[in-house]
DNA sequence: ACAAGTATTGACAACGGTTGTCAGTAGCGT
DNA sequence: ACGCTACTGACAACCGTTGTCAATACTTGT
């Protein structure tokens, strides 16, 4: 109790369950970039097991809340992180991400310049409805965390 | 036709067959970006039957041999297209694209800005083997062309 | 507290894109 | 022409993701 409990999932007049607390509970601790299969295992480690199907159904849900930024990996598999502070329930403005390829570790960055930049090229070739993807990815160096990946184990 | 078949194939110690030239020329002629779905429909109507499979193992190559660019679309489909003017064997700069939603029609942008501060960004937050990828989409607003897609049809 | 109504859950099947398999086919050097 | 072997393609297998639907469990009204 405490802490008003899932005070993340209050947005509005969704049930809250104890599988929804869960996700956004494992979401939370995650300090990057996970994938719905990569979420599903360490709930299942925690003892807290939770359908795939759920999590997937959160994690589409909290997309289209604008709650998690998602990213689509060069393999075409998405992964989310929780987005910023949020909880406000006002979406995050429009970012981007340094993610390290090895442990998901993310940073999120801001380039008006660059946002600027491609409205612009977009617009002197007369695109309209213009919106863009820009991810960068890295090694962060530094990731000691024991994280269980699709990759291996 | 147009003499030298396989022009753009004659990258080295490859044997140059039917299929391939059909796709290496369907991929010519597009002017944008195509599914390897897209791609088999569009061969497939031309009379020029190739095997899905085969479709796609020569994309896979080509794009290795970095022949063609590779879009990862939002949905997790892979696109491609051919790559600059090409068939010199050298691979082309590193460029981006502005993409159109609709019919796949694209153009090659360059940002050197954005470039200098993709890696910047990631420098000073401490990433290495930094990678980024960038794609502009939007509405060209006149694709008339009678684009055969995996939408419809 | 209890009952009723309905969102949510989750095992399972289905789906769509992509890759592996492997016998048959066809370039290419000799 | 011959033989070697890369290439081909129908088909099955994979894998991430979504649809299905009966069972479950939040919530609200009483």
């Amino acid at each position: 109790m405490a802490t008003s409990p899932s005070a993340a999932l209050a947005a509005g007049r969704r049930r809250s369950t104890r599988q929804g607390a869960a996700i956004d509970e494992a979401l939370a601790a995650a300090d990057g970039f996970r994938t719905a299969q990569a979420l599903h295992d360490e709930l299942r480690h925690q003892g807290q097991a939770v359908g795939l199907t759920t999590v997937y159904r959160h994690l589409k849900r909290l997309a289209e809340d604008g709650a998690v930024d998602v990213v689509v990996r060069p393999d075409g598999e998405a992964a989310y992180r929780r987005c910023g502070p949020s909880s406000s329930g006002v979406p995050e403005e429009h970012h981007h991400h340094l993610v390290c390829r090895t442990c998901g570790y993310s940073v999120e960055i801001e380039g008006p310049e660059v946002e600027a930049w491609a409205h612009r090229v977009a617009a002197d070739a007369g695109f309209t409805d213009v919106s863009h993807t820009l991810e960068i990815f890295g090694e962060c160096g530094r990731h000691e965390r024991p994280y269980v990946d699709t990759v291996s184990q």
